[in-house]
DNA sequence: GGACGTATAGAT
DNA sequence: ATCTATACGTCC
């Protein structure tokens, strides 16, 4: 198995070969260590909010075939030696917040000082005008920083204490209400689990480093409490605004962005500028997000809020008093992104997701309870029983999470098991078997959603004679559902698909006809997965629904012929190379999608068994050639029809490849090897070197009907030229196609395309949407088409698009 | 070549 | 929500 390995910045994506579902968390880290360059220590691995232990394997998380993990470098850990010095000598500030008095503990905080030390030297000539107290008095209004985000926000310092102090705090009331955890020392807010954060502050002796504690309240988030910091993550308020022009390479300033959403409205960061764009309608300043002292910064990210660039402020240049500040008219009350992206924090309107989730509403705050698994609140009397009052216990569950207590994980806790997973055979079982590795117990990555699972025919834009290597891609394209069974189907509606693999000996495949043993009638008990036949097949289940196709009256005892066979439901067919064994129509690898049959009688027979067994004669019957058929072959040839694999499989192919080179290598004689190494060659012909998908180079020829169908699209001139530039370059029509042709608004392949005056296509019944809800531009790029544009499809392109993908208009 | 854990979807 | 059947794919 393989997966993908995403640095949280988004910038760096690798993936990891060579892993089985049964992979322990260590392992997989110390994979890392060279991929990423990133130490042990230094790494910590997230996956669906979930931070990774050690001593749990990737299935105890869920972790699926091509998942991505997220993965957190910290910062390298500076020498304490260094360190103190350095704070001590360079700033002289008393009031660093840190214990440094050059003990050899535990030296991991101090990173957060040298992160701090460039602006401190900027720093370092300001008159101390704070005195031994420190630069904040109660009352001051400042910045502060929430060390969970590295972002700023408006807050206000309540309370001025000694670092001695903080132990005593945890009784006092105001500290405890807020506090995430009570490692009682700097509030290190809980996203990371908190147990040994870099930020905590040691209890070392700081009586002669004087070390003032400032009890802090954000202005906008009260329920957050009172918070402790050291002056390192204060600030005087921002009030300068900056102008974009005033701007320059090199700067920190103070900007919104939003890591998550880069064009919206975001948390106010420091920026080092490192770009400008000053463009006729965009102005952007680009630079590096710090995002606080544990985090490396965002690099080279684009802020889009130009108008609202604050100059940061020094302590002891500015007042931080709030009455001399207003009085001045300042300081800017600062927007940052609203809390609740479903009501955008609108008082009045009514919301599920930041207010009651049983009725919405945001009166009586007092009165709702949050949820500790899917942090939603109720109404205690919204309950149902209702409660009267807030219950007096550590941890409660909302109706939706108390079903499953036993899936709720808290920050570094040991994963508690599922039910599930429970009654699974290796939860019982004791071998040691490793089924991780392989495809055979993947899950999907993808789901086809275009048409619904119960649908009969085609499904759109899957073409005869495509072919995929395993079955859990046949499942994922939707052509046929269920992962192992060879029917898919339903009792009362009857069969959708079906996959030929050669399970029966008797049957008879002459291609565009063949006969099809039932299912069933097998002891599987004992974990079997086949045995021979021990009972009679039943005219049940799948084989009833596979009876149910045929265009005749149904007969559980004889079974039937249809007249017309041709009136009977669709059945899709997959040929799976094992069938090769028995049928020369089998393909040569993987399964392949034959088209449309029918089913033309079904009759129970005895096997060579004796027992009864239900049999099936079924017929082609589809307008697209079969692939064995010489214009079947010459359409898999036009459409550059391979086999496909599983995003990754190629590369993770080679990666073992060159594993298994580089330990024969080390155990074998050099002529044998060599040898292998020949043979190898041979064998690996059409699967790519190097590895990297781009290297699969496939030439795809294009028929000159084709061509002639492009041209008459002239609109679109520019986009088909892309297209086929694409082709030449390996990629598959389809492909290319689809990605040049998909609506921006449905993120379909369009249907019924309008070719805008902009030359972007939309389906109509898009734009038209668009234009209900009054916007008259392109989806696409605003162009402003007008309240009267005539929307005109494209038929020159819809006819290609509809032979391309036929019958892709069904999920529409 | 046998043994075997699991993902899926329908049925209950 | 739980149970059952299943012509997978890979390890031993």
């Amino acid at each position: 198995m393989w997966i993908q390995v995403r640095t949280f910045d988004g910038k760096t994506s690798k993936q990891v070969d060579g892993l089985s579902k049964l992979t322990k968390i260590e392992e997989l880290q110390t994979k890392l260590v060279e991929l990423f360059d990133a130490p042990l220590e230094h790494q910590r691995l997230y996956f669906r909010g979930k931070q990774l232990e050690k001593s749990h394997t990737l299935f105890d998380y869920d972790v699926g075939l091509n998942n991505i993990i997220q993965l957190m470098v910290r910062k390298a850990v500076v020498e304490p030696e260094t360190q103190s010095t350095a704070t001590d000598v360079t700033n002289g500030k008393a009031d660093s917040g840190f214990a440094s008095d050059g003990s050899d503990t535990e030296q991991t905080l101090p990173a957060t000082v040298a992160k701090e030390e460039e602006e401190e030297t900027e720093r370092k000539d300001v008159p101390s005008t704070s005195g031994p107290q420190g630069a904040y008095k109660i009352g001051d209004v400042i910045d502060a920083m929430d060390l969970s985000v590295g972002a700023w926000f408006e807050a206000e310092i309540v309370k001025v204490t000694d670092k001695e102090e903080i132990n005593n705090n945890q009784e006092d009331g105001e500290t405890a209400s807020g506090l995430n955890g009570t490692e009682g020392g700097i509030s290190t807010s809980n996203t990371v689990d908190g147990r040994e954060e870099p930020m905590e502050v040691t209890e070392t002796k700081t009586k002669e480093t004087d070390c003032v504690i400032y009890h802090v309240r954000f202005e906008d988030y009260d329920e957050q409490g009172i918070v402790q910091l050291t002056s390192n993550y204060l600030r005087p308020r921002a009030r300068t605004l900056i102008a974009f022009e005033d701007v320059s390479i090199g700067d920190v300033v103070m900007a919104n962005y939003n890591c998550d959403e880069p064009t919206e409205r975001g948390f106010w960061y420091d920026v080092e500028v490192t770009d400008l764009k000053n463009g006729r309608t965009v102005k952007e300043v680009i630079g590096n997000i710090r995002l606080g002292p544990a985090v490396e910064p965002l690099r080279d990210c684009r802020v889009r809020f130009t108008d609202e660039i604050f100059k940061i402020e020094r302590a002891g240049d500015v007042t931080c008093d709030p009455k001399e500040l207003s009085a001045s008219g300042s300081p800017i009350k600062r927007t940052t992104q609203p809390e609740c992206d479903h009501c955008k924090d609108k008082p009045s309107r009514k919301c599920k997701y930041c207010s009651c989730h049983q009725c919405g509403g945001k009166e009586e705050p007092e009165k709702q309870i949050m949820c500790d698994e899917c942090d939603m609140a109720y109404h205690i009397y919204c309950l149902d029983p209702p409660l009267a009052d807030i219950p007096d216990v550590e941890e409660w569950y909302c109706p939706i999470c108390k079903n499953d207590t036993s899936k709720v994980v808290h920050a570094g806790e040991k994963l508690k098991g599922s039910k599930k997973k429970a009654k699974m055979a290796s939860a019982k079982s004791t071998s040691n078997r490793d089924w991780g590795k392989g495809m055979a117990c993947q899950g999907r990555t993808k789901v086809c959603t275009i048409v619904p699972p119960n649908h009969f025919g085609t499904i759109p834009g899957i073409h005869v004679g495509q072919m995929w290597k395993f079955r859990v891609q046949v499942s994922e394209a939707g052509v046929h559902r269920p992962h192992v069974a060879g029917i898919h189907g339903r009792e009362t509606e009857g069969a959708y698909s079906i996959v030929l693999a050669g399970g029966y000996e008797d049957d008879e495949d002459n291609g565009d006809d063949f006969t099809y043993t039932g299912s069933g009638g097998r002891d599987l008990s004992g974990n079997k997965r086949t045995a021979e036949q021990s009972c009679d097949q039943k005219l049940a289940k799948m084989n009833l629904a596979l009876a149910r196709n045929c265009n005749a009256s149904l007969d559980k005892v004889n079974g039937n012929e249809a007249k017309d066979w041709r009136g009977g439901k669709p059945v899709r067919v997959v040929r799976n190379c094992k069938g090769r064994k028995h049928s020369k129509y089998a393909p040569e690898e993987g399964n392949r999608y034959d088209g449309i049959f029918k089913v033309v009688k079904y009759w129970p027979e005895r096997g060579k068994s004796g027992f009864l067994v239900w049999r099936y004669l079924l017929r082609r019957d589809d307008p697209e050639a079969a692939p064995w058929s010489r214009a079947g072959k010459e359409r898999v040839k036009k459409l550059g029809l391979t086999v496909e694999y599983p995003e990754g499989y190629l590369e993770a192919m080679a990666a073992k490849e060159k594993e298994k080179e580089k330990n024969n290598n080390n155990s074998e004689s050099d002529e044998i090897t060599e040898k292998k190494a020949k043979g190898k060659r041979k064998l690996s012909k059409g699967t790519p070197e190097g590895g990297s998908p781009s290297s699969k180079k496939v030439k795809h020829e294009i028929s000159s009907e084709f061509k002639k169908q492009v041209k008459e699209d002239e609109e679109n001139a520019k986009l088909w030229k892309d297209v086929l530039d694409a082709i030449k370059k390996g990629e598959k029509l389809l492909t290319a196609v689809e990605e040049a042709f998909t609506c921006i608004c449905c993120q379909e392949v369009a249907y019924k395309p309008v070719t805008t005056p902009c030359k972007h296509n939309v389906c109509k019944s898009c734009l038209q949407r668009s234009f209900k809800a009054d916007v008259h531009s392109c989806p696409y790029c605003r162009h402003e088409l007008g309240k009267g544009y005539s929307m005109t499809v494209n038929t020159c392109l819809s006819k290609i698009l509809c032979e391309l993908f036929p019958g892709y208009e069904a999920g529409r």
